[in-house]
DNA sequence: GTGTTAAAATGGACACTGTCAGTATGGCCA
DNA sequence: TGGCCATACTGACAGTGTCCATTTTAACAC
C-alpha cells in the first residue's frame, strides 16, 4: 500500500490511472465539468483514446473517481478546521460554514462537480465514504452540550447545511439577484448568514 | 399578437418555434436536461435536425428559451401565491417557499434548468425578467411592516432564499446525509425549515 | 534465457451530438 | 408575373462515448 514500484502485468505508465485523473482535474479547474472528456484526459495524458477504458469503464465512473479525491480534500479540511475547537461549538460552526464557503469559492468548479448527480455516482463507497466523514463533521458540533438544538441533531444539521450550501449554490449556480453585484457584497452577505446561522444555534450557557 | 393565422414567408409548419419548444419540455419532463438535443427536438417535432437552426442559433439558445417559459410559469404561481396574504406576511413568507417547494419537487428537472448557469444564459432579457418577479415577490413580502427585519430588506431576500434554494439543491441534487430515508423524512424536513423562517422573521407587533 | 499469460494500450469503427454551408420551397409584395 | 427572403432541407465535418479486435509488454513459471 506503501510505494507501489512493481507494474501490473501489462503497465506500461508508471501509473497510468492516477495519472488520469490529475489531468482531470486540470481541466476542471481551468475549463469546467464538460471539459472532462475521456478522449481529452486521454490526449492531455499522452495516451490513446481507449486507454482509459481499462481504468474506468465510462465516463461516469472516471468523474465519479475524480469526484471521491474533491470529496476526500473537503472532507479533511473540514475536519482539520473544527480541530481543537471541541469546547467551542459556535466558533467551531463558522469555522465549518467558513471552510465550505472558501472551498466553493476558491474552486467553483470542484465544488460544482461534488452535486451532479446525474454524472457522478454518489452511491460510490469512495464518494460515500467522504460524504459521511463531512456529515460526521457537522453532526459532532451539534451534539455537542453548549449547542442549543431547535428539533434534533439530525434536523438541525439539515437546516444548516442548507442554508450553507444554498448560499453557495446560489453564487455559483446563479443569481435570484439578477444585476446585483456579488462580487462586492459577497462578504458582507457571508457574514450576514454566519451570524444567521450562530443566532439559530446560539450556546445554551 | 393574438391569433397569427398567417404564415410568414416561407414558414411551412404552423408555429415551429412553438412547437419546438413544447418538445424540449416534453423530453426534459420525461428524460432530463441531457434529452434536450437540438435533433431530439426536431426528430420529435417531425422536422429536419438542422430546422431549429433557423429559430435559436445554438442548443443555450434553445434552453435559454425553455428556461424563460418555465421561468414565467413559476414567477406566476409565486405571485399568485402570496396575493391576498399582504397583510399576513409570515403565511406570505410560507405559501411563498411552499410553492417554490411543490414546484420543484414536482418538475424536479424543470427546476433544475433555471440555475444550469453553464447551459442557460441568465442575462437573457426574458428569463432576466420573469426572475426579476419572482424576486420583487419576494421582496414585496419583506417590506411589510410587520415584519422584523435581520439587517436589511435585501440580504433578508438573500438569506430567505438560501435556505429555500439550499434545501430544494440539497434534497435534488445530492444529499449530505448519504443512505437517510428522504422521502419518508421529507414532510417533516420541510416544515421544520418553514418554522426556521418563520422563527427568524417573525412579526413586530 | 524462454515461453506463457493476462493486463494494458492501441487503432478502427459506430452512432450519436452541435454546427455550418449550400440548396430548394413557398408565401409575400412590388 | 417576377423577385424576395424567411423557412426548411440535405449534406458534411469535427468531436464525443463506447465497443471491438489486435498488439504490446511486464511479471511469472520453468
Amino acid at each position: 500500500m506503501k510505494d507501489k514500484q512493481k507494474r501490473t502485468a501489462g503497465q506500461k505508465h508508471g501509473d497510468l490511472r492516477a495519472e488520469l485523473l490529475q489531468e482531470g482535474l486540470k481541466l476542471l479547474d481551468t475549463q469546467g465539468i464538460e471539459a472532462i472528456t475521456i478522449r481529452a484526459v486521454a490526449r492531455n495524458a499522452g495516451v490513446a483514446h481507449s486507454a482509459p477504458a481499462n481504468h474506468f469503464p465510462n465516463r461516469q465512473a472516471m468523474l465519479t473517481a475524480i469526484a471521491a479525491i474533491i470529496f476526500a480534500d473537503l472532507a479533511d479540511q473540514t475536519t482539520e478546521a473544527i480541530t481543537d475547537l471541541s469546547d467551542k461549538p459556535e466558533q467551531a460552526i463558522q469555522a465549518f460554514a467558513e471552510t465550505c464557503f472558501q472551498f466553493a469559492f476558491d474552486t467553483p468548479y470542484r465544488y460544482q462537480l461534488l452535486w451532479q448527480r446525474q454524472l457522478i455516482n454518489q452511491d460510490d463507497p469512495a464518494v460515500a465514504k467522504e460524504m459521511e466523514r463531512i456529515y460526521s463533521a457537522l453532526l459532532s458540533l451539534l451534539q455537542q452540550d453548549k449547542i442549543h438544538h431547535r428539533v434534533d441533531t439530525e434536523t438541525d444539521a439539515i437546516a444548516i447545511w442548507s442554508m450553507i450550501h444554498g448560499y453557495i449554490s446560489m453564487r455559483l449556480d446563479g443569481n435570484l439577484v439578477a444585476g446585483n453585484d456579488t462580487v462586492t457584497h459577497l462578504p458582507r452577505h457571508k457574514a450576514i448568514l454566519l451570524s444567521l446561522i450562530d443566532g439559530i444555534y446560539y450556546r445554551k450557557s
